[in-house]
DNA sequence: ACAATTCCGTTACAGTATTCCGAGACAACC
DNA sequence: GGTTGTCTCGGAATACTGTAACGGAATTGT
């Protein structure tokens, strides 16, 4: 009965994902109100491109996606939404994979933890305080001030590990 | 007097570096010659460029000061002695550098935790069992089956953090 | 000595990201 | 309204990081 049923992290196959798309956006837009900041038409755009599904996209991967009033855009364009969107807490990027993924709850605290699936590379996010506590702790055991942590757990989903069994 | 004086993850200003490497590579030595693996000069020589400083080295920083009889190598040359290396536990790669860093205990369990300094870039391994266990454990409460973590937390190293007070 | 395997040099290329310049959009202020 | 300064975007060029593929050299085991 430990088996995560009730709390899906990872997304069921059957989710609305049209939904999932537009909650995020609408969290942008009043994440961006609140704060001043410009959620201009070419971030949002990338922010829903990188909401398209939840595995995580390459930078050129949205290039290609990206219409630009019919012409392809050039990367500066993308790098410079993302880097908006990273600052802005909306979106992820997954180190070990070159990769960016959109946040779910970008209002709270934000020490990035993802599982990463090798089966189907679908990602999500943690944020689990436990783990966020005691690695601060450790740190500053060290004499370490920790100003960002990242933490990147690859293995099987548990749709995949029920798939390969 | 938490302040970790007596276990200097992070090494002195004074240490004796020349001796940190010979240490690495005698380590290395043995570490190959126990799992059957070649520790050949090209190897041995990327390694000793990895273990230079405390500080994450680029593969192409090694590229540059790598020196086969003169003449400059390519990128697989020192791509594939990476590889090896990091198989072997010998090297560990910071993914949000992009760089690597020699590792100072190929023996133990090996699940990447590191101190990154921004002041002066070095970089200190953790290999924290109660981090490894909580994670591990985290995880495995949402079904999800772990193969790999990799932890990489930013910050100020002691040092540095006096320096900037 | 021979075959099998591993390792390495080399060329070419793929993928990821940044620098720089300039033009346009926007907000605030006089 | 016009001006000024800032933020944003387009685009060319280039830098940085990493791989594929082929052949030859070196090493190992028999």
């Amino acid at each position: 009965m430990t088996e995560a049923v009730d709390n899906p992290v990872f997304p069921t196959d059957a989710h609305n994902h049209r939904h999932c798309v537009e909650e995020a956006l609408t969290r942008a837009e009043n994440v961006c109100r609140e704060r001043g900041l410009r959620f201009t038409a070419l971030r949002r755009q990338v922010l829903e491109l990188v909401w398209n599904s939840h595995k995580p996209v390459g930078a050129y991967d949205i290039l290609d996606k990206l219409d630009r009033g019919g012409k392809k855009a050039a990367p500066p364009t993308v790098y410079r939404a993302l880097e908006f969107l990273i600052e802005a807490d909306l979106v992820h990027r997954l180190d070990s994979l070159n990769a960016f993924v959109g946040c779910a709850d970008p209002s709270s605290s934000h020490t990035g933890q993802f599982l990463i699936c090798r089966g189907c590379q679908s990602v999500a996010e943690l944020d689990d305080a436990d783990i966020n506590r005691l690695v601060e702790e450790k740190a500053s055991d060290l004499g370490f001030s920790a100003v960002h942590q990242m933490l990147e757990i690859q293995g099987l989903c548990p749709g995949c590990r029920a798939a390969n069994a």
